[in-house]
DNA sequence: GGGACTATTTGATATGCATCAAGAAGTCAT
DNA sequence: ATGACTTCTTGATGCATATCAAATAGTCCC
């Protein structure tokens, strides 16, 4: 759903080199999609080297072809832009290609809270289609670029390929089982096991893209942090500390590293105690 | 998506009439389909009096018919039976026909999560379209009857009919944009603004299915009511009974009657004080 | 590089809800 | 109808996290 060798077109005023996660890195798994030569690249799915977290498996050579009229345009965001606020008209879902965004609804009143958080080869938007108007903001927590795909041609793709078709009830259904366990984070745990699950959720999902699962930069503050997980950025900055004090993780700032894997675990499932 | 005119096959024994959702009442609204006779219907969305909750509108008669092939069969569950259960391999959707479900997440040590309550016309098994097996438990809170709907027969025909294919992306998104408000409540909102934001939702949703605004008969406990709001059962009830006394509701027992609406209007809004 | 701003940390205190407890009301089965 | 069970209500107390406050560190912008 989005195109390939970010890096290579990315400028380096836009971004930090060394922190961004739109960033190849040493930790990064290698991919099967080789790299090819940056120049000439039209937006194709096709030969993205995120297809694989993007895009259903198995599709053939044709289907694939096909799919590449999916993305129309890409855009990009700079950091603290808006993708799309709440109440613009939805047209079309996202699919980031590079950087990392955070969702978030704003009630009547003007109180925020962040509803998720999203990286390279997650789908954005879905939120709209329900009413055909975004019902968040999606913000960029860093300068990215993101896949637009105007949600008519998935829905005509859709009809002539079952695997896709497939695909984007699991991307809808996936989202819903995530919003489960947030609701089980927010009404049943403490603060220790959300902060505890929050990093290992990230951990996972970074690991996934190729980085590794010792370290992170966070790309939020603790106040986005905290509306994330319920709780005010002073326990946030609390619990960090006495993960430090605990010999669980180092903090130092935005950059976290875990020390201890399976402590940070046996917080997760503190459940069990 | 399911068939109509339950009233008339529901014996009596399974339910006690002047309590359930699954009962006509007085204070319903008139529907679009009129009754008729009982015997002989077939399962069939087409002369379903629900379908206006259920299914896309608009649809030619040709496509009616072809639609009534998504339902296989009907199910009846039994109160505090299970519809399904975390791990069972998926296959198919549900919607309800007649009776009240909860769905509900349960983490490694036993800790039980209520993720929702559904009604007559709302769809349930979508956490399980990601992984091939369910994600959560649906449980009657009263004796219900549901229509099963083969997932593969939701696919095929929603590449077949482009309005139906929407319908069922705006029902995951509904989803979606439900469990985002159910975030902000966890996370943001004090236990009164919790159970007013509850009854109103309760209320409104009864309300589009012909019942009263003023009263409604909880179908589940002030646990799973805690459970799902995120606070224990005493706080349920200290709550309920703050309200009663400041002339908000009335309630004896399951029973709720809203005295003054616009002042659960305000605890909710309470955000802008 | 220096000043203004934002983000973070840490401490002291307050508070909303959880927990513990016990009794009342309601429901179910025989 | 009667006893056992579940559900609900209400009170007393404790605790986790919010709130208030102030100092420190880091970042951005001329």
């Amino acid at each position: 759903m989005f195109n390939a060798n970010a890096a290579h077109e990315i400028t380096s005023h836009e971004i930090h080199p060394q922190e961004a996660y739109n960033q190849p890195q040493d930790q990064r798994l290698p991919r099967t999609a080789p790299m090819q030569a940056e120049s000439s690249f039209k937006v194709a799915c096709s030969n993205c080297n995120l297809r694989e977290l993007c895009l259903p498996i198995g599709l053939s050579t044709d289907e694939m072809n096909q799919l590449d009229g999916m993305v129309a345009t890409r855009k990009k965001v700079k950091q603290g832009g808006h993708l799309f606020s709440s109440g613009d008209p939805f047209t079309t879902l996202y699919a980031i290609r590079t950087g990392f965004f955070k969702t978030c609804v704003v009630s009547e009143d003007g109180r925020e809270q962040v509803t998720g958080f999203q990286m390279a080869g997650e789908i954005m938007g879905l939120d709209g289609i329900v009413s055909d108007k975004h019902n968040c903001n999606a913000i960029a927590l860093e300068d990215a670029e993101v896949c637009v795909m105007p949600f008519n041609h998935v829905e005509d793709l859709s009809r002539q390929i079952p695997m896709l078709q497939r695909h984007v009830h699991k991307i809808m259904s996936r989202e819903i089982v995530r919003e489960n366990g947030v609701m089980m984070l927010l009404a049943n745990m403490r603060a220790e096991e959300r902060l505890a699950a929050f990093l290992l959720n990230l951990l996972q999902r970074l690991h996934a893209r190729g980085y590794s699962k010792s370290e992170l930069i966070l790309r939020m503050t603790r106040e986005e942090i905290g509306s994330y997980l319920g709780m005010k950025l002073e326990t946030v900055s609390r619990t960090f500390s006495k993960f430090s004090d605990d010999g669980i993780i180092e903090v130092k700032q935005k950059n976290i590293r875990i020390l201890d894997h399976e402590k940070l675990q046996a917080i997760f499932n503190a459940s069990t105690c």
